[in-house]
DNA sequence: TATGAATGAGGGTTCATTCAT
DNA sequence: GATGAATGAACCCTCATTCAT
């Protein structure tokens, strides 16, 4: 293994975040398999054997986009910094957040997640690489509960609730639901609503 | 076109479907490019050509398994049968019905839901074949908020929500989140209590 | 090897009969390759299996209808018939019998000729089948040429150029040189004539 | 459209042309169907992958050695290079020319010949192909009738008759005739006494 | 005898990957 | 380091042939 300099270094990460840049670019339009590595190359203006030389396979270069969409969800520390906020202002603030986040997320996720959910291998990894988030905002929950915050309900139930929620979404998105795509800036407050008051809570 | 006898299109049905079902779990064991018309047939105890005697390409396999999965999504009348219920019960049998449907659904849509993300041209025929769907709940739920039996909300986004979330849940099936697997059976009853209730009304 | 009675004969020599016309009809349109055994069958009118009954393969339906075309060539005696006859009648004769055995011909032709020249062993079995013939010819040719009713020519290059010609308008047919096509009426007494009385002999 | 360089443009021309050369030599001995696209591929020295570089398909090879092949036939300019020549000497300088020409394009012509009778499409191009070569040379036999140089013949006939005799010759050739193959040298000379002489004229 | 569904070997073509320049 | 021509394994699909009915 090359121990490179650090600006050797810095050309590389360059050349990589190039290459995956165009990879997450062709992949959401395409689809993985639909795209030849050509295509990539072509893409990143680089030509088809440049790819080999920062990444080992065009798996590679799916993975490591895998790593990236995960790095964004890597946020427990988030909680911690909002633990003396009330509920409602949690939660809002939470799927603010979130949502905003989504921005960087949206291509990277259409590009990979059909992948993900046909590959085995790929489902356990994200799993695993998702547990310690859902750990954290049970834990988060949990301990609202407790604190007479938020109702007794189960909370890995609702953490897979409000994740799979925004999953969803973003599947629609992905299809190109236009009501989704149109009103995206909507939802943060709409999931906030309905979430905290809940559909029976009339005139509220 | 040849005219074929009932039992003779019963044969040709019968084999369809067995043809369907191989296909339908290798896919969603390894996706459908990973898949090999082999090994489809293989799964079905069939020869390689004899899958073209009954589907033209290998695409129409997964054409048509996108074809059963929007069949169980047709379901528009099922509100008129409801109608006169109020909204907590429409919700919880709502839920329930859905999620008792999504057992036949959750191989298929895992054989088939990475395909539709990853094409464009799935996707849009996705999106269509949901509209009325869509069209549908809409209108029911817009017709309940004017009865005032549910808050005023904008029913476009609550329907996107609902079924997003449904969605978002069955990715996390897909992708084998060991909560959902085991809590599948709760999920309605979860669910309709959040929405209805929601979070904010402490001490039930 | 069973035994056939006299009527059971006939009629697998009608069944064969049937298919090698069908087969001839298809081939001429098609070419050899580009037919399927099922689209014989279909022309013939019976199912795919059938033909093999009476076929071993698909090559021994070229092989028939090769040796149908080799049937109509074997015609030797023809010569004898017409040995008093002179040279100028001679040839005015035996182009017009050519040219009208070439009726039944041309679909047969048209149907077995791109297979031999693209077969190595077809070509070495054709030239072999017509080696009798050409002899004969050459044989006649250079009678005529001892008793001085012909000019000495090379007659084994005349039996060449004399078969090649008609061969070569043949090919113009098969091609659907309009020329050709319309005005096949017309070249026996064109070549007659040509060949007898030569392009030098103005006037005559 | 990518442009090339010009030692670029040539290494590519001397590829395609290592390839058609292959292609050919292997087409003149099987045949077109016959052959597969690997075994073209060993004749050249070359992976089969390599051949989908340079041609998009195995039928654009033969669609290019067909190409090769028309070239060689357009040449209605000779005629006026010969205007003034009388009948006979030009008789026999198209007969030398042409059967000298002729030697380059035998294998080209053994190649691709079947599958030209065989294929409707390629009949139809290569006729059209022919026609202002056919229609030249009527022109210019009408020319020398006219001018009393030939006696009155129909040209379009006479100009098929040529051909023919010519096109025969050679698929006695790729049949493997081992008259036609020992003597191609003397056919010229022999077409050029038979057609102007005729047979009629004894003891010239 | 006739049928046609089933078979599976074979071939054209694509494309991830390598490597000489 | 960058290039892109070359490679050849892999896969979809066709179709000659078989055989149970």
């Amino acid at each position: 293994m090359r121990i490179h300099s650090v600006s050797e270094q810095e050309r590389i990460d360059r050349r990589r975040a190039q290459i995956l840049a165009a990879a997450s670019r062709v992949f959401a339009r395409q689809g993985f398999h639909r795209t030849t590595v050509r295509e990539i190359a072509r893409e990143a203006g680089l030509a088809d054997g440049t790819i080999y030389l920062y990444f080992a396979s065009k798996r590679e270069l799916l993975l490591a986009l895998l790593g990236q969409l995960g790095r964004v969800d890597e946020r427990p520390a988030d909680f911690a910094a909002m633990a003396g906020v009330d509920a409602r202002t949690f939660i809002d603030a939470y799927l603010r957040r979130r949502f905003a986040d989504l921005g960087e997320w949206r291509q990277l996720f259409a590009a990979v997640i059909p992948e993900v959910l046909a590959d085995a291998d790929l489902r356990a990894a994200q799993i695993e690489q998702a547990t310690p988030a859902f750990e954290a905002a049970e834990a988060e929950l949990a301990r609202r509960m407790e604190a007479g915050e938020l109702p007794r309900r189960d909370p890995a139930l609702a953490t897979r609730v409000v994740a799979g929620t925004i999953i969803g979404l973003l599947v629609f998105d992905v299809m190109g639901d236009p009501v989704v795509r149109a009103r995206w800036e909507d939802l943060p407050a709409f999931l906030a609503g309905l979430w905290f008051d809940g559909l029976g809570s009339e005139g509220r």
